[in-house]
DNA sequence: AACGTTTCCAACCGCTCGAAT
DNA sequence: AATTCGAGCGGTTGGAAACGT
């Protein structure tokens, strides 16, 4: 998958840097700090975009980066910080001084998280807590970690335009993709709703498509996978591509049953 | 030595947030 | 209050290097 370039349109060089563009780079921040970093490049001579030097110059360039491998203590510090803070990269990186947050993220993707994978015991139920829920935005809030989800919101996923299909159902289940995550879904997810028949008969939607959720009773945990498995099934069958979300849905959270033949 | 596979990391992208207008 | 814009963040990718056969 090949994105649209955001900088070769516009004439501007995208890639490895070369030793002489850092210089270029280094010297004009030494001499005029890098004020707005969209106006740098022009009056810098450089034929890159603010975005491309903004980068190159805290993850490489700048005088107080620590080059080389983590030490045991950094390692530790590292899995700690994950443990309470999540893919809060640049939160764990004020923790280390010299680290940058790309580094950090590098580290954890290639070596640490493996490690952990090697060592860490599964659940009671057989699978793992993910910890690394937290919306970036929640700085000034406690740590909110999300556990195990005992269940998925169906109609909440059908009417918001972020979670579309299976690529983003890991926002829900568990993935590692934390950035999708918002507050309101760590709430819903730890007060899940009971999914009735009468929730998903369509007679229902159309008479109360903002169905509130304070009607619902709260969700044991864990909860039957096969009723809801049966009821989110006949739902799913209505969607668009409705059936492959659905499969996806079961496939990654009920590992523990059968799926029937459709 | 040649080739295929895996690992690693620099750099990119899209998204979100907050400040400015 | 709404819109625009720049900065920053986290996820993802491409390609070089390392490793295995």
């Amino acid at each position: 998958m090949v994105r649209a370039p955001c900088c070769e349109k516009m004439g501007l060089k995208k890639g490895p840097w070369a030793p002489e563009e850092d210089h270029i780079l280094t010297s004009y921040i030494q001499k005029h700090g890098h004020g707005n970093w969209r106006a740098l490049p022009k009056q810098a001579g450089l034929l890159r975009c603010g975005k491309s030097c903004r980068l190159r110059w805290i993850n490489y360039l700048k005088p107080d980066i620590k080059r080389g491998n983590f030490t045991i203590e950094e390692e530790e510090t590292i899995i700690k910080l994950h443990d309470m803070l999540g893919n809060r990269w640049s939160a764990i990186a004020a923790k280390l001084p010299g680290r940058t947050d790309n580094e950090i993220k590098n580290v954890w993707h290639t070596n640490l998280k493996k490690r952990l994978l090697k060592t860490d015991q599964p659940n009671p139920n057989g699978r793992r807590i993910n910890k690394s829920k937290i919306k970036r935005s929640d700085s000034n809030s406690s740590i909110v970690t999300q556990s195990e989800p005992a269940n998925f919101n169906f109609r909440e996923m059908e009417t918001t335009s972020a979670c579309t299909a299976s690529s983003d159902f890991s926002s829900v289940t568990g993935g590692d993709n934390s950035k999708n995550i918002k507050s309101e879904d760590i709430e819903s997810l730890e007060t899940m709703p009971v999914i009735d028949e009468s929730f998903w008969s369509e007679a229902a939607i159309d008479e109360n498509p903002t169905m509130s959720s304070q009607s619902l009773t709260p969700l044991q945990y864990p909860f039957n996978y096969e009723e809801t498995f049966q009821q989110t099934h006949a739902y799913a069958s209505n969607l668009d591509d409705g059936m492959d979300f659905w499969y996806d849905i079961f496939t990654r959270t009920a590992d523990s049953i059968e799926l029937p033949e459709f």
